[in-house]
DNA sequence: AATGAATGAGCGTTCATTCAT
DNA sequence: GATGAATGAACGCTCATTCAT
């Protein structure tokens, strides 16, 4: 198992992840005062994030929050429930961040290609995130499922998705025959693993894929990957 | 948190996954007798795998081999190590199972086809891998880090990918300028995605990623996908 | 232990206890709007009696008063002195119960005989008092001992047993040798026991003590018992 | 609350409760090596009835026993279970104890006087076991509803006591229409309410009820007190 | 190699109590 | 006096691990 120490000097290297451009960030709401609330969920987030659903410890998010383990129950009730709203969060981040993407649809090929690289940038950016998809699956999606909104929020982005498909199969750029659906499924796949599998595939190739070379290079590499799929041959 | 009746219920019912191909599970070693030891590492894999490492508990890994906690210390040393094995284990079964693809050279199109499913129909049939890789990534790599054989295996699979490739190219049916190993990481990350993230995206999307009509379209589409990648244009 | 739902069903349902006499209730004190200190202490009462003392939760109370944690404390100081004064209230109900008995000192028989069923019925109007005398015993007597003005309460009540004694002495129907503390006693653990005891003998004899029929003959059962023990035999 | 400290040095002093006669204590089973099991057991039942089942703390069993908190629950599952557990072997101890009794049925009065005096004398000696009923009832007898076996153990009692009125009967020493079952319930009672309110009452009366001489006389008391009941009026 | 008891740290949660408006 | 957030100890229970046959 992990070692305390080892667990404890890692605590606050995570906080500044890789980025790509700060643009994609979720906007840091850096006000000066926070309630007490704010704090514990924040900290869960990072605690969840660092070590999974099980291996996250009630003291440690306290501690982080500088709080008490039992304001996490008066507010939040239950780890269980504090990771649902932390997962809620999250999706809810994604979501804002994908509206804030600031399509210029007159250009769709552009426009196609920020939304490819967009997952990439945003799982680099914050790979907290990954983690906490993780241990929903590994739970089978317990908490998602019994969240009824949760497809809510697919139909938008894949309505903007579209919106832009369409833009391009009107200019003659794209092809006609497109599915919208399964194309959103290969371009998040194709963000999703590369930073999800970072350290076994960095292992397994032998070279840090997390170097900001490299990621260029796949951002570079995915976008004309889709790309191709969609644009009529020359 | 997990009840333990749900947990135990569960127990039984993942030892059945969804299965696309029979020919592409791991051959199954139905003997008899076999050793405690193997029972155990057995046993592990399908804890961890269904728990994760902080989830799993050494008692349940012990009563499902039938055997006793201490047994596990006697032939493992400690929960990691045991979890290490079990790792490695699933590299060298994935390993295993990409030699034995018997690939036709002589058709590189149908011997690229059958690379590019291979993932999908593998982590379908064999979803608990996931789980190992994905505890092992949530670790940031720390056992596969410390395993220097590992990248040992991707040779041999990236070379042959190449082998079709370069068939292909002689025989002037695929692109020149191909990066292998990129094409291999798009290659997995389509098929690992889908079953890794088959619970928040089936959620997401409202439907159902693992029923089996799904599987085989999503499995025809990244076949295209890829090959479009890759082919001479017409 | 308890679930949370159990406790929470019960908790209504207490306050209709089996009744032999209305009379024999403590006053009911209706009025539409009373002070939160006297929300408190009925709540308090009604808690304690339900779960003893170490059961009882402060927030538990707080909430059957429609109040707060803190109100507690700012009337009553701590959990231990609401309970003292929830105990001092107990005595006081049933002292003053005692005092209304209304006795007919011409009939000293019909007397003697309300006195000793006087217990019996208090318990089972009330049996709330006895967890609270309980609780005071299981904690050896700890608060009733720094009580200075316990015992003033007993010299009332075993005054007017007395003088039914003497009254039935006078005129020639009670024996002459009787010690009324004894009897007292007697009379008091013959009506207390069989309602504090209810739910081990009912189990222990198999049949419900407390079915009204029961308690009816009990009732008939022990005033026979002790009048025969002070009457001039025939 | 009470303060730790006075807990604490309660603790070794109940050990040595008021004596009447060593004959009526359960034997004590006074062997050299005690399975931590057992060593569980009798720590249980000290703690359990010092401070009730709330007031119990499963650190202070444990470290009673010398032992761990979680051989415990290696032993006996819960905290509930041990108490049951507990509860049980009160009940097991008293019907050994009341079969142990060894009357002369050739002399019912003698015989019937042991066995009033029984439940006083026990109870004195034994004043824990009422803690532990005390408990029970005010859990409304969940433990003991749930317990088959529990009325079987009243069967015989009744019947030991029934026996010896049959013999009076026969002798004419005592009254024809006499009712076990009740007569029963009353000696309890008398014997039982005595110790159980021992710390209130003697408040409430400004006596020391547990003083040997007011033991004697109360025992001397009730035994005439069901006596005169029985025997038939000379 | 098998069996089960022992060890001790630590976890999620709850509690009585106090503080600050 | 009302409201609700803060404080910190402790509780029942579980865990990985080791020991002793």
């Amino acid at each position: 198992m992990l070692k305390k120490d080892q667990a404890e000097e890692v605590l606050e290297t995570v906080d500044a992840p890789l980025e790509m451009e700060t643009s994609i960030k979720r906007k840091p709401r850096g006000r000066p005062r926070r309630s007490t609330r704010e704090n514990i969920l924040r900290a869960a987030k990072k605690v969840f994030s660092r070590s999974g659903y099980d291996g996250a410890r009630i003291e440690k998010i306290s501690k982080a929050a500088r709080s008490y383990d039992s304001l996490i129950y008066y507010y939040f009730g239950s780890k269980e429930k504090l990771f649902v709203e932390v997962l809620e969060d999250a999706y809810r981040d994604i979501y804002e961040a994908e509206q804030d993407l600031n399509l210029n649809l007159q250009d769709p090929v552009a426009a196609l290609r920020k939304i490819i690289e967009f997952p990439l940038r945003y799982y680099v950016a914050n790979p907290e995130v990954i983690v906490l998809l993780s241990t929903e699956n590994l739970q089978k999606g317990k908490h998602i499922a019994k969240w009824p909104t949760a497809h809510q929020y697919s139909r938008p982005v894949i309505d903007i998705l579209q919106g832009v498909i369409q833009e391009g199969q009107a200019q003659g750029v794209f092809k006609n025959d497109i599915d919208c659906k399964k194309l959103y499924i290969a371009i998040t796949a194709l963000g999703y693993f590369y930073v999800s599998n970072r350290y076994t595939f960095s292992a397994f190739l032998d070279t840090d894929l997390m170097q900001e070379d490299s990621i260029h290079e796949w951002a570079a590499y995915i976008s004309d990957f889709v790309l191709n799929q969609v644009l009529v041959s020359a």
